[in-house]
DNA sequence: TTGAAAGCGATACCAT
DNA sequence: ATGGTATCGCTTTCAA
């Protein structure tokens, strides 16, 4: 690879030209700087970054930091960076967390062993206290879909308790009266807020949740086959059920249709994030869009403005996502008969 | 950010004792190793990975270029290449294509100037002379997803042709006579080469593809379900489908069964690339899996192996992967009554 | 075992 | 308009 005294030699120019030549510098002559230019393309010769980096103490890196990427979510999160990045010639640098603390935080110190000083990083392993103490060693680093109080100003996230709500009320309207719940058993905070709206507004609207129609299992199809064959055994007839995500609403479906139950026909069924599975399976899945694309450029917005120490627009109240009730055709109005067959 | 003459000050000691306990140098004494190592740790020092690069003229990152991350299908390869990076110790700088030669070039060029030698790149846009250039000035760089014959040992790619040739002896096998087919207007290679595969086949068994039964469109559900539509307005009986990709397969099954067909009772459906959509559809769909993950792990290890001039493997036969026939649900034998029917 | 110093590739200030 | 050179943070001989 050609370096920039390479370049200068053979142009029979000082490197400080070349320099000013490869960064449009003020006061070059036209003549010196075709010169340059021609042995710059004859050499294929291109700056180097990390040098650059050194010198200017700037760095053109944007690091992301996601559990992993084989799930379409995160990787929407990552789309999402990306664009944001490219608009300001940044590259993405990515790490995966792969779901432990550990590894979450070897996956931060990467990134600031390259200087990396804009990063939005998606935690669900790393405690409040890790975080805050990362964000103040770490002046462009944003936190996305989760809420720490003491930073609450570099959080980007989602209501989810607002979201149990919607969905609630959207069920409740309805008309459906027998209402169960599928829930997850792992990540941290998320299913149990949702679950907590959903029956917050169960109870404002006095109908509460039985406890025996909440069932538990893995975020995934088969989670949600489980869940769904458990909520049958119960015996207990419900005519709706609020699912933890998409992943586990469709596999929720098929065990339904299995057992002759038709779906929104007999029992409606909504899920949660709107993830491409939502608008391929069949029925297509009513859900609530989880804005992660919007929400991971504004996270990296705000990352990009806080080491420019800008002026973050201080409409802070933005930062919060509500969750957007996406009508489509696995939730209908509540048919009593189909709920009293539910009894038989 | 404290740098490792901060260190080497606060301890007492030159920056080259810091160095080596930084790297574990060779000889240090326990006692001054103890010493800077409590510094390090009170000033949270990080060596700076790219000051290192420079110096040592080796980088830890790389790189990745692909058209897209929002495409599931991407993600996977993506994901592949990071688990080898990580195995490695080494970083993932990732760019997109956005489906443009342009931008695919400028991705590229971006990571050279990061110095980046190792890359894994899935390139449809460039062509074969630029991609033989580039691989030429980068040591590492590893083409996935395409055969360039020059430089066929620098390629992990997919038997298209042979996949067409598998569907169309899966559709054969159940007593399929009535063909049809589904492909993608977009893309460069694939299509083409599938769909060669499976007519050529078809030719061999002495039941030619009916020209009007190849219908085309856009590979996203979409174009599915407007080839299927196509397919049934040309008046023609078919009993089996082979679909460019899983989405489209999903779209086109839509379509059928809004129109009174059931797959796979009147029809059989067979997609490709088995993602991870194929498993949430109903009917389960059978497709032919594309492992691009692991043709994502081989084509890292390959690259990794290049820029240390290891020996490569000399099985460049294995370069090669054959999909592999998933057989779920959308197939069955050919219902001799419902093809009849189709008739009508 | 430790330190001094050269140098990686670029920028930017100071001269000229 | 152009060149000389100190400097960024680090590694790596070469000496001591």
């Amino acid at each position: 690879m050609s370096t920039i005294k390479d370049v200068a030699r053979i142009a029979g120019v000082s490197v400080a030209t070349v320099s000013r030549v490869a960064n449009n510098g003020p006061k070059v002559s036209s003549k010196t700087k075709e010169k340059v230019q021609k042995i710059m393309a004859e050499l294929g010769y291109t700056p180097n970054a990390n040098a650059r980096a050194l010198v200017t103490q700037k760095n053109t890196t944007i690091g992301v930091v996601i559990p992993e990427l084989n799930d379409p979510f995160f990787a929407s999160l990552a789309n999402g960076v990306e664009q944001i990045s490219r608009q300001h010639n940044m590259q993405l640098l990515l790490s995966t967390g792969q779901l432990s603390a550990e590894s979450e935080m070897q996956a931060i110190d990467l990134l600031v062993g390259r200087r990396c000083d804009v990063m939005v990083i998606h935690s669900k392993k790393l405690s409040d206290e890790q975080l805050i103490a990362l964000s103040q060693r770490i002046k462009g680093l944003v936190i996305i879909d989760r809420y720490v109080a003491a930073i609450a100003e570099r959080c980007i996230w989602l209501d989810n308790f607002e979201g149990g709500k919607i969905a609630a009320r959207h069920l409740l309207a309805l008309g459906h009266k027998n209402l169960a719940c599928i829930t997850s058993k792992y990540q941290i905070d998320d299913p149990e807020l949702r679950l907590n709206g959903f029956t917050n507004e169960l109870n404002a609207s006095g109908i509460p949740l039985d406890e025996q129609l909440i069932a538990c299992a893995e975020p995934s199809l088969q989670g949600g086959e489980v869940a769904a064959q458990n909520l049958l055994a119960s015996g207990k007839p419900f005519s709706a059920i609020f699912v933890y995500n998409d992943a586990m609403a469709i596999g929720a479906i098929s065990t339904l249709e299995d057992n002759g139950y038709r779906v929104p026909a007999d029992i409606s069924v909504i899920g949660f994030d709107d993830v491409l599975l939502s608008r391929y399976s069949r029925p297509k899945l009513t859900t609530l869009n989880y804005p992660i694309e919007v929400m991971a450029k504004q996270a990296t917005s705000l990352a990009l403005a806080l080491v420019n120490s800008q002026e973050v627009a201080s409409q802070s109240s933005t930062l919060k996502h509500i969750p957007r009730l996406v009508k489509r055709e696995s939730t209908n109005i509540c048919n009593v008969k189909a709920t009293e067959i539910n009894l038989r």
